[in-house]
DNA sequence: ACAACCTCTGAATAC
DNA sequence: GTAAATCATG
DNA sequence: GTATTCAGAGGTCATGATTTAC
C-alpha cells in the first residue's frame, strides 16, 4: 500500500536540523565546548556531507562499511565522507581492535577474514564465533572496504537527550508524525519551559537514564550482581519532582534486588532515598524479616502520618495489626459478589461473560481502565495540555511531564474545580463527542483510542449519573499515578431502564487485586453499582 | 516514562 | 531448506 | 483459608531486506 503522505528525500536531515535548532534555542546556556564544536562543524558541512552524517548516526554503528552504504540521494558519497573527515566529524579507517571489527562482518565473512584462527567453524553461534575470533586473532585482516566511524557520537546523544529529555525517543518521532502515525497535540512551547535548569541537572539526568537502561539489561540477563552494583553509580537525588520520580523508580528497582539477595542494609539505605511507593513498605517488611519489629512499626507509623498513596496506607494499617499480633480485620465484603457457571469455550473469560450479559439484553463493553481515563482525557483535554511551566518542553509529548507527580493536581486545581462546576451544569455528551471528532488519534496518555468508541462515550455519558462520574474523575486525577488502574473489566448499560453496572470478572483461580478492591470499595461508598462475578466452568 | 513498560492473570509458595 | 531475529526505512 | 511473590501474555508503526538459528 502506498502512503498518501509524501516524505521528502532529505527528511532525516530536516528533522535533525530542527532538533539542533530547538536545542540551540532552548538550551544554549547549557551546551558544553564539545557540543558547540560539533554544532559549528556540522553547520559548516555541505548538504551531502550532512546527509551522510545523519544517515550514519541514525544507524546501529558505531563502525560502518563503505560498501554497505547505498544512498542514491547522497551525491558522491565518498567525497562527502572525505569532507566529513576533514571537518573531524568522521574517521575513515580508524585504528580498530579486532573486538570492534567483528561487528562489521557476517558469519561467513568472519570465517573468511579470520581463516587463520584455529577452532572456528560455521557451526558456532555468532557470539561464540566472535569470542574465538577476538581471542585468537593475531593481526587485523585486510578488508575490501573502508571503515567509517562518525565522531561526536556522545555529543549527538547529549543533544538528543536535551531535546527529548529521555533516551527512548529519537529522530523517528519526527518521521512517524509526518507519516500520520503518532500525532501530537500542538501545545505551546514557551522559551523557558525546559526539563533541565543547569548542566549538572542535565548530566545527572542523563546518567540516570543510562543507568536505567543498564538496570533493565541486568534484569533481563538475570545478572543480579550487575544490577546491585548500580547502586554505586547513582547520581545525587534530583530537585525537580519529575527527575525525582525517575530517580526513585530506579532506586526502587535496585533496592528490590538487594532485598531479594538479602543485602538488607544496602537495601534499606537505598529505599530510604526513594520517595515512591513501595519503598516504605519494603523497608517495613525488611525490618520485620530481620526481627526488628520496632523499626518496622516505626516505618508503618510514618506511612500513617503521610501516606504517599492509598495502597501504602492500607498496607500500613494491615501490617501494623500483624506486627502487634492483632487479628486481621475480618474483611467485610463491601461489594456484591456473585457466581456464574458458563460452558468454557476457551475464549478469555471476560469476553465470555461479556457475551453472557449481551444475551441478557445489556450493552456490554470490555473496558478496564480505558473508559474513565478516556473520558478524563477528553473532558480535561485543555487542562492536560495547558501551558503550565515546565510541563511541556518538546513537541512529542502525550501528556504533561508532571502527570504522575503530586504536583499535577495541585498546579491545576483551580482549572479542574472550574471545569467540574461547568460540567455539572449541563449534559456534556455533545461537547465531548465533538471533541472526540476533533482530537481523535492524537497521542494522549489518558486515551486508548481503539477502546473508546463514540457509542461507548454516548451511552456512558447518558447513563452514568453526573455525581458518579464526577466522583470517579476526581479520584482519578487527584492521584493519577496510583488510581489509573484497577477499574473493573466490564461496564454494562441498559438504556431502556437507565441502568448501568460495573462488573469485575474473576475466572477460576483469579482473585481481586489491591487496586481493584480500592475502586470497588470506592464504588460502594458512592453508591456506584458494581459487582464481582466469579465464574466456574460447567 | 528510559530493552520499554505496564497491566492483568494465574500459580506457587509459605504460613 | 525454512523460521526467527535483527536492521533499516519512511 | 490468607498473604506474598513470581512468571507469562499481550500490546505497543508497518514493511521489506539481511542475517542467524535450527
Ligand atoms: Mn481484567
Ligand atoms: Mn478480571
Amino acid at each position: 500500500m502506498t502512503e498518501a503522505v509524501e516524505i521528502p528525500e532529505d527528511y532525516y536531515l530536516t528533522n535533525f536540523q530542527s532538533l539542533l535548532d530547538f536545542v540551540t534555542q532552548q538550551y544554549d546556556d547549557l551546551l558544553n565546548d564539545d557540543e558547540r564544536r560539533f554544532l559549528r562543524a556540522f553547520q559548516s558541512a555541505s548538504e551531502p556531507a550532512q546527509r551522510l552524517y545523519v544517515r550514519l548516526i541514525c544507524r546501529k554503528g558505531p563502525l560502518f562499511r563503505s560498501d554497505k552504504l547505498k544512498y542514491p540521494e547522497i551525491l558522491e558519497l565518498t567525497s562527502a565522507a572525505r569532507e566529513l573527515e576533514k571537518l573531524a566529524l568522521l574517521s575513515i579507517n580508524p585504528v580498530t581492535e579486532v573486538s570492534e571489527l567483528v561487528q562489521l562482518g557476517t558469519k561467513p565473512e568472519l570465517l573468511k577474514w579470520f581463516s587463520s584462527v584455529k577452532g572456528i567453524s560455521s557451526k558456532l553461534k555468532r557470539p561464540e564465533l566472535v569470542e574465538r575470533v577476538v581471542s585468537g586473532a593475531t593481526r587485523s585482516p585486510t578488508l575490501p572496504f573502508d571503515i567509517y566511524e562518525p565522531l561526536f557520537a556522545a555529543e549527538v546523544q547529549n543533544l538528543q537527550f536535551m531535546f527529548f529529555g529521555n533516551l527512548h525517543q529519537d529522530l523517528t518521532e519526527f518521521v512517524l508524525q509526518d507519516l500520520g502515525l503518532n500525532q501530537f497535540e500542538r501545545y505551546p512551547l514557551v522559551k523557558d519551559s525546559r526539563l533541565f535548569k543547569t548542566r549538572e541537572e542535565l548530566n545527572d539526568a542523563l546518567q540516570l537514564s543510562q543507568l536505567a537502561i543498564l538496570a533493565y539489561e541486568a534484569e533481563f540477563e538475570k545478572d543480579s550482581k550487575a544490577l546491585c552494583q548500580l547502586q554505586y553509580e547513582l547520581p545525587d537525588q534530583p530537585d525537580s519532582p519529575i527527575l525525582k520520580r525517575r530517580f526513585s523508580r530506579l532506586v526502587n528497582r535496585i533496592a528490590r534486588e538487594l532485598e531479594r539477595t538479602e543485602q538488607f542494609d544496602e537495601a534499606l539505605d537505598l529505599f530510604a532515598q526513594s520517595n515512591l511507593p513501595p519503598a516504605l513498605e519494603r523497608m517495613a517488611r525488611i525490618h520485620h524479616k530481620r526481627g526488628d519489629v520496632k523499626a518496622s512499626e516505626a516505618i508503618c507509623m510514618s506511612i500513617l502520618e503521610k501516606p504517599a498513596s492509598d495502597m501504602e496506607l492500607e498496607f500500613a494499617k494491615r501490617f501494623i495489626r500483624k506486627l502487634r499480633g492483632e487479628k486481621a480485620l475480618r474483611k467485610q465484603s463491601r461489594f456484591s459478589e456473585k457466581r456464574l457457571s458458563l460452558p468454557d469455550n476457551s475464549e478469555r473469560v471476560e469476553l465470555q461473560v461479556q457475551k453472557h450479559f449481551q444475551n441478557e439484553g445489556w450493552e456490554a463493553f470490555y473496558v478496564e481502565n480505558t473508559l474513565i481515563c478516556g473520558l478524563a482525557g477528553l473532558l480535561f483535554w485543555d487542562i492536560l495540555f495547558n501551558d503550565i511551566p515546565d510541563a511541556f518542553f518538546h513537541p512529542f509529548q502525550s501528556a504533561p511531564a508532571d502527570l504522575s507527580t503530586p504536583d499535577f493536581y495541585r498546579k491545576r486545581q483551580t482549572l479542574f474545580e472550574n471545569r467540574f462546576t461547568e460540567l455539572g451544569e449541563s449534559s456534556v455528551t455533545q461537547e465531548i463527542l465533538a471533541l472526540y471528532e476533533q482530537k481523535q488519534g492524537l497521542s494522549n496518555r489518558l486515551i486508548y483510542w481503539l477502546g473508546l468508541s463514540k457509542e461507548l462515550i454516548t451511552v456512558a455519558c447518558e447513563l452514568i449519573p453526573w455525581p458518579h462520574l464526577k466522583a470517579m474523575l476526581e479520584k482519578l486525577i487527584f492521584d493519577f499515578a496510583h488510581n489509573r488502574t484497577g477499574f473493573p473489566d466490564l461496564i454494562l448499560f441498559k438504556p431502556e431502564s437507565q441502568e448501568y453496572l460495573w462488573v469485575e470478572v474473576k475466572g477460576p483461580g483469579d482473585k481481586l487485586q489491591e487496586n481493584q478492591k480500592r475502586w470497588l470499595s470506592f464504588f460502594s461508598a458512592h453508591d456506584i453499582p458494581a459487582e464481582v462475578i466469579y465464574v466456574d466452568w460447567q
